[in-house]
RNA sequence: GCGGACGUGGCGAAACUGGUAGACGCAAGGGACUUAAAAUCCCUCGGGGCUUCCCGUGCGGGUUCGAUCCCCGCCGUCCGCACCA
């Protein structure tokens, strides 16, 4: 019955026919069991998976298969977030349609994501770029418009001028477009937003709920919505058309160290200033041609133009400040206006330096004279006492802050308040319009004389025309002949439909609901299925969603909250960040990168050489990178699964590093996995020669030896659930492999024939390693599973029962210390008590040796731990 | 500049809330089987004395009976943010 070898290539297709045939992961809406929710990020279909991939789904589907035992209903979905630019790329480049190169990629990488034999509820898949999951999304818009939570304006954005369309930050790349290379100039446009900003208290302090999610995760989401508390405080202004200024500042205790007042390039004041003189608008022109990027930043001088106009000191109305235009400042921050305090705020002080604006210190650092205190060139943004500042004179900064926010609430200019506490964020309203082709329509028409009408639910979805063309950069639904010509759903005249699509970032803001209801014609999700699968129990991904995607969907949840399509605010309970897959790279000589496949890698003894596998010339091994097309480091998932099987490519990419950190893809390693599902399956071929028949279940035994398998196997089942519990399965899969050896070696000290008791354990101990390697190794557990005699396939199985009783030692070893250095072991039986485990540790050998026979002063006992003898 | 994470054998790593440092694997070396190779099996594998000992978790200090783990100060690597007032 047992062949020598197991052969994946037969085995795996042919288990995953019957799981599929008998509707294994078949997802049920309701039924008595717990819910399990586990999704890991859904791929963009770009031609084929990578090794990223295998690791993402390979981990999910552990968990999966692993709760599915269990006994929970797990869901656990698959689909495609499908629209975005790659596919217009695709199509300028080699003119196919982008809907044809979407859905050819995703029927490739459909299959080879089911070579891997994941348990996916297929029924349920979705693609974000087919109309009947972006209807929903356009309705989703309007009723978010209807709720105040997408609004239009003009705002500034990158712009690409040889591709014609708006990108993304981080699409720029220092301060040129990624795709085209062209330098990305600041434009002012009319662009769709959703309101995230109205949630940035709550996206914040939501943030300590969510106690299964990384740190690292958490605290970028809060740096990111950037919270800082401040003031508000009103000048009132001398020179200008306008009568007051509004200036935001974290330190109102410093604003008698103030020597000049700034506002933003593109503020309302600077613009009225450049109108008077010239000066003005050549700076505002030289500004706008600076560089955003990292490197321009880092290098760029404070400059700055006087406007003319001067600010009245609110403690001092005779006090006059100097108004500026200064490159350092923000528009899009705060009140794009500061007030200058050179002493205590670098920034303001570099500039101060350059303009001769003089820097006076209002703050004494503790253990300083105050009569001698100055800056230079180094600010003091420290704590200490106020100096030189009036009624403040002697408070600490905490003391000040507050002091000058009662006297700014309660004096007041021009009939209000002359400032007020004030809560800024560095979080902004999300841009969502894109002048892109493949992406979902924004469901609006402009008309001349109702504005911006939504399109009527009637009239949804707002589908993508197919006849457009890609020879022209720019967006083809602007230049299609009829598409955007229409009647205005209010008044019936000649009106235009919005030509931008949505940012493909809102299409995977909500797919995880959809999954809970993917085939609802008539809404985007039924609440009563929705909030029973939803949150997200378990989310797997990639870090670098941590702000960007994972934020996103903070948000829309709890718009559709609000909306009334969700009823809850969080979406991922869980979120785990799993590392990347790395490789060395290769070189040759003329410097061009080689494949993994195309290089021979031997090792004479130490050293490691490498030659190229068609002609021999040498290549030299590079460092380890994360995968790249560029650096040709891939390896390919269908090699792997077509060389060594899914198994081997999930267990490798399961057991080498821990799953939050990189892991290094090597042959050596992959051949590793393979000899293991070797091992196993001469391990279990030879148990099950000797095994009870199949339904035995082992009553009492009295037999040590057999005894000592049912030990083994509980013991270690034991610990395989501990670390699956956490994601471990770096470890889970050390424990594992800690279970066959073990059982290898009992193997060998049986007597032939085995005794009843014998073999019945025996049983028990293959059955439930079979089990505990299922979820990592599916398609060998079943193959196994029919090999110890079962009909039913194990995929339908429970998770081991482990008895506490014999998973706990009855004997253990307890080292013994002297003074903290181990001296002696003692074998003890589990329950010793603390009297007798101090008596034997005192009477042993080595431990008397080592005392030398000097007074012991304390005998420190942790039970089940360690004896420490201290002298 | 700000914020964070991490430094353990030749390599990937393990060590639960302070309690035997190096589990499990990879590589390497030695041996068995074989005509030979592959596969498989056995042994060695942090360093040094090599029997019972000493040293060792980036470096320096501290707390503790006891520190990879906690505290302080350095050094190094990686990541995120970045003129955020």
């Amino acid at each position: 019955m047992f062949s020598d070898r197991y052969n994946p290539r037969e085995a795996e297709p042919k288990w995953q026919k019957a799981w599929d045939a008998a509707q294994s992961f078949k997802a049920e809406d309701g039924g008595g069991k717990p819910k399990y929710y586990v999704l890991e990020m859904f791929p963009y279909p770009s031609g084929r998976i990578h090794m990223g991939h295998v690791r993402n789904y390979a981990m999910g589907d552990v968990v999966a298969r692993y709760k599915r035992a269990l006994g929970m209903n797990v869901l656990h979905p698959m689909g495609w977030d499908a629209f975005g630019m790659p596919a217009e790329n695709a199509a300028m480049q080699n003119g196919s349609h982008p809907a044809k190169w979407t859905y050819e990629n995703i029927a490739t990488m459909r299959s080879q994501l089911k070579s891997m034999g994941l348990s996916i509820d297929w029924s349920r898949e979705l693609a974000t770029c087919d109309p009947s999951y972006y209807r929903h999304q356009q309705k989703m818009f309007l009723d978010f418009l209807g709720a105040g939570l997408a609004y239009r304006k003009r705002a500034k954005v990158n712009w690409d001028p040889v591709d014609q369309t708006v990108l993304a930050n981080e699409q720029v790349i220092d301060g040129r477009g990624w795709r085209s290379g062209a330098v990305v100039e600041q434009r002012e446009l009319t662009q769709w937003f959703l309101r995230i900003t109205d949630y940035a208290q709550d996206l914040l302090d939501a943030l300590e709920t969510l106690d299964q999610w990384p740190e690292k995760v958490r605290l970028m989401q809060k740096n990111w919505i950037g919270r800082s508390e401040g003031m508000l405080v009103r000048f009132e202004l001398n020179g200008s058309e306008a009568r007051e200024l509004d200036v935001f500042t974290t330190r109102p205790d410093t604003l008698f160290g103030a020597k000049f007042l700034a506002v933003a390039p593109d503020h309302p004041l600077a613009r009225e200033a450049a109108q008077r003189d010239p000066s003005v608008a050549a700076f505002i022109e030289d500004c706008k041609r600076t560089g955003t990027s990292a490197a321009a930043i880092e290098t760029l001088e404070k400059k700055g133009v006087d406007t003319g106009v001067r600010a009245a000191h609110p403690f001092d109305p005779d006090w006059r400040l100097p108004v500026y235009v200064a490159n350092f400042v923000l528009m899009e921050y705060g009140a794009g206006a500061i007030f200058g305090c050179p002493a205590h705020d670098q920034r303001d002080l570099d500039f101060a330096n350059a303009y001769h604006l003089g820097a006076t210190v209002v703050v004494c650092p503790a253990g300083q004279d105050p009569a001698t205190a100055q800056v230079s060139d180094i600010a003091f943004d420290g704590d200490g006492v106020l100096i030189n500042s009036g009624f403040l004179n002697g408070l600490t900064v905490a003391q000040a802050q507050e002091e000058v926010a009662k006297r700014l609430e309660t004096d007041t200019l021009f009939g209000k308040p002359r400032g007020e506490r004030r809560v800024s964020y560095k979080l902004r309203d999300w841009g969502i319009s894109r002048q892109r082709y493949w992406g979902c329509p924004i469901p609006v028409i402009h008309c001349d004389d109702c504005g911006t009408v939504p399109v009527p639910d009637s009239q949804l979805p707002v589908a993508l025309p197919d006849d457009v063309s890609f020879d022209r950069p720019g967006n083809p639904l602007e230049r299609h002949p009829t598409w955007k010509n229409v009647t205005c759903p209010e008044c019936g005249k000649p009106a235009r439909r919005e030509t931008d699509t949505m940012d493909t970032f809102v299409d995977s803001s909500w797919y995880f609901a959809r999954f809970t209801d993917p085939h609802n014609e008539t809404a985007p999700t039924s609440r009563a299925v929705a909030d029973h699968w939803l949150p997200v129990d378990q989310y797997i991904g990639g870090i670098e969603h941590a702000v960007l995607h994972l934020l996103y969907s903070r948000f829309f949840t709890r718009a559709m909250e609000k909306t009334a399509h969700l009823g809850v605010i969080e979406p991922f309970k869980g979120l785990f960040t799993q590392g990347m897959v790395v490789h060395e790279t290769y070189k040759d000589e003329s410097g061009a990168w080689l494949f993994p496949a195309d290089v021979n890698v031997s090792t004479d003894g130490a050293s490691k050489r490498a030659t190229a596998r068609d002609d021999g010339r040498p290549v030299s091994v590079g460092p380890i990178e994360k995968m790249s097309k560029s650096k040709r480091n891939i390896v390919d998932p269908d090699d792997i699964i077509r060389d060594y099987g899914a198994d081997t490519a999930r267990l490798f990419m399961l057991s080498d590093s821990p799953p939050d950190r990189d892991v290094i893809w090597s042959e050596e390693g992959v051949q590793g996995a393979a000899r293991f599902v070797q091992q196993i399956w001469r391990l279990v071929g030879s148990m099950s020669a000797v095994a009870s028949p199949c339904g035995t279940q082992p009553g009492s035994l009295d037999e040590v030896a057999a005894l000592e398998f049912r030990k083994t196997a509980h013991r270690r089942a034991q610990k395989v659930g501990e670390h699956l519990e956490r994601l471990r399965f770096n470890t889970a899969v050390a424990e594992i492999r800690k279970l066959a050896n073990e059982l290898g070696a009992l193997l060998q000290r049986i007597e032939e024939p085995p005794s009843a008791q014998m073999s019945v354990a025996i049983r028990e101990a293959a059955e439930m390693l079979v089990k505990l390697f299922a979820p990592m190794m599916p398609h060998l557990a079943e193959e196994c599973w029919r090999a110890l005699g079962h009909d039913a396939m194990l995929v339908s199985a429970a998770w081991p029962q482990v008895d506490p009783e014999l998973a706990s030692d009855d004997a253990i070893t307890i080292p013994v210390q002297v003074n903290g250095k181990k001296r002696a072991e003692l074998i003890v039986p589990a329950d010793i008590d603390n009297g007798k485990l101090e008596a034997e540790a005192l009477q042993n050998e080595a431990v008397q040796k080592a005392l030398e026979g000097r007074m012991v002063r304390k005998v420190i006992i942790v039970p089940r731990r360690i004896v420490n003898v201290v002298v």
